[in-house]
DNA sequence: GATGAGTTCTGACACTGTCAAGATCCTCGG
DNA sequence: CCGAGGATCTTGACAGTGTCAGAACTCATC
């Protein structure tokens, strides 16, 4: 209602038959939609009215709900990739890396639910559009960088994919179950962190066994 | 249609108003809804009719869509304790057991897709539900209770809560997004091996971290 | 200025979840 | 035996949904 953009910015947009850039504004109100209902409670229509247009129009730029979805979730992939980029080449070492990593990942999850609740939802998106397998890589890309550094400086015998693949696991896993598991913990008599801190510390805990040592016990 | 009770069993289920059972039948229905279509094409109505019940019937016994896929999440919890605790009881010492429950938790939420599929959903299911709570809690206590023997048998230091909230973050995370990594993965030229592997894999390289040595470098 | 491609709208359809009201069945006290 | 009451299930209705076909509108280009 009072949407995103303000009516002066460009003259009258309600009353222009063309919108302008109908398929940003729809991206925008799906992740709006996305944030406050889950998407359970998610709506094509409501999606149309939030940017006052037919409830048919978002057809015509994304096929169904499905593609609606499936571009938010490759705008989630291109936030990660920003975020992480910038964590990575802010950091001082591997280790430090990995952990910013970390930590970015989680704050952008927390920073956009919208677009990230959707990500992983195998059935809510295309898992094969070319442009969510192109920024789902890319964004694998960056985690895999920065484990490779991480093999180079302490470790060379790292199956890097594999460490990828479980670092990644780690923090998409943490925000996934926060909320009921910090209600688990509750209940016991415990109380745990807040989320970046978690990824940190997880980060920190893992990487030891990363970095591992004559390959110990067992 | 060919469902899971023969018609001989009970006589005539069809043309007796009474069901006998309908809850657990609903329940067993909804957990095939999902396992076909996923939660976002999941319906309650579809659920009545595999029942061959009225499209109303649902509503006497769950209250609402999100009431019955609360009670099938009760129900992969209920699986999920039974499980791990057999992984957990059929160990070697405290390093065996966290490998086999990381093992066992996967292989649940592979064989039980439906009912797995929406444990952490959070806008799909009723989180504040007692016996979600309970069972929910029940599930993390298995899961503590191995780490605390890792605790006494190797690292007396070990934050135990902290290293249970990881290791069900890691594996809760591997089943989620497997599927699309896989992908990646692959586009990248590379392929990882079966995700109950993968688990076991996973949870060595983390028993290392938590394990721990001298807080080495850095 | 007409043509045609690109956008958006209107209207319709089948389907959904939920509610209210009624029908049917079982139990249990008389 | 039977009939009242509660549990269980059905029927019917309502507003909301996604998708499709076809029409209406706009704009650039010839």
């Amino acid at each position: 209602m009072v949407a995103s953009d303000t009516p002066q910015d460009r003259p009258a947009k309600t009353d222009r038959y063309h919108h302008g850039n109908l398929p940003d504004a729809l991206r925008e109100s799906a992740a709006e939609v996305l944030a406050e209902r889950g998407v359970s409670g998610f709506s094509l229509r409501e999606v149309a009215r939030r940017a006052e247009v037919s409830h048919a129009a978002p057809a015509h730029h994304f096929g169904d709900a499905r593609g609606l979805l499936t571009a938010v979730a490759v705008e989630a992939f291109q936030h990660l990739v920003t975020e992480t980029e910038a964590a990575v080449a802010s950091a001082d070492g591997a280790v430090d890396a990995l952990a910013k990593l970390g930590r970015a990942y989680v704050t952008v999850s927390i920073e956009h639910p919208g677009h990230c609740a959707v990500v992983f939802d195998a059935d809510a998106v295309d898992a094969e559009d070319p442009a969510y397998a192109e920024w789902g890589t890319r964004a694998f890309g960056v985690l895999v960088g920065a484990i490779e550094r991480l093999a180079r400086e302490e470790n060379p015998d790292l199956d890097v994919e594999l460490a990828a693949f479980l670092c990644w696991s780690m923090v998409q896993g943490l925000v996934d179950i926060h909320g009921p598991v910090q209600k688990m913990a509750a209940k016991r008599g415990t109380t745990l962190s807040e989320i970046p801190d978690l990824a940190e510390s997880f980060t920190h805990l893992l990487i030891a066994g990363l970095v591992g040592h004559p390959p110990a016990g067992r």
